[in-house]
DNA sequence: TATTGTTATACTCTATAACTATA
DNA sequence: TATAGTTATAGAGTATAACAATA
């Protein structure tokens, strides 16, 4: 992130240019990627670091971060869901999805009922605050997504879900 | 990314549709994103993950991962930069490049220089051997490149690169 | 035998803070 | 005082393996 903001404000750069051979300094902005130019996972990386940044900072207040927001938003719209199903669909490992769900558990925002059909299974639900949270949630959600489109413009990011559309 | 490749070979699911109320099972492929659809992140995230497995898998026998290559890229390009520069240029925290360095020195691909202008400072330059071994990464990250065109679409892999080109 | 949720371990990565040697 | 490199620690996140209960 610090890189790509200053990266932002290129000004000429008047600063000592002196001849001092092999350890000559460099700044920060003159500094060539290289090959890294032609690779889309460098940008693409970059780039998702500055969006989660972002979503983090615009949910704050609120203490959620992405990948908890992908799983209430995901129970939200298909209560009942077991955790197999949470966790295949959402690619995060089961066993990282259950200290996902220990910790909103015990925010109150998500329940475990016993499957009676299966009874190794837990269907996961939504509390009531945690409709209300959620709800919450998605309009920073939506604030955060506003910042995307400040920041790469309106068509751009249309485009992008276009193309990244086979990936979700 | 199990998730995602399960998606790409959607088919008729001619599952179990029997009505088991609330506990009713989602196949995978059913279970909606709702909110998240509508999120660059979310897709920008997934993609993000495949790229990197892909590089990881395409560049596995010379055991290079995507942040030690950015690395060892920019010190070619920039021979006698500093740690900070790097660093900074890369979005790398200074403490975790250590650790890249020590690595990569000790697989002769790069070596750290006293600098003489300022002796907290050291140069990096990349070894005859680092020199070469770079020669043939970069010519096994074209080739993961490939796999990204082949993946989204030659068009679409450059308007990407286009729309993210200030995030570099 | 296979699957669900769980626990545990290891490794990567990020974020800090503090230390040293220099500047 | 500030900076470059280093060390250390804590927290996410990923990747595995193994276990108990259940299918």
């Amino acid at each position: 992130m610090t890189a790509s903001t200053a990266r932002a404000e290129r000004r000429p750069s008047p600063r000592k240019r002196a001849g001092n051979g092999a350890a000559r300094q460099h700044d920060a902005d003159e500094i060539g990627l290289d090959a890294l130019v032609g690779h889309a996972g460098y940008a693409v990386r970059r780039f998702q670091i500055w969006i989660f940044q972002d979503f983090i900072k615009t949910l704050g207040d609120v203490d959620i971060r992405p990948t908890q927001y992908s799983v209430l938003t995901v129970i939200g719209a298909n209560p009942g869901l077991s955790q197999m199903a949470v966790a295949k669909r959402l690619g995060i490992e089961r066993a990282r999805l259950v200290h996902l769900l220990d910790s909103l558990e015990q925010r109150k925002l998500v329940k475990r009922v016993k499957s009676k059909t299966d009874r190794r299974s837990h269907a996961l639900h939504l509390t009531a605050p945690g409709e209300t949270a959620l709800t919450k949630f998605k309009r920073l959600a939506a604030e955060h997504e506003r910042h995307v489109e400040a920041k790469i413009g309106k068509e751009n990011r249309e485009r992008l879900l276009q193309i990244l559309a086979g990936f979700t």
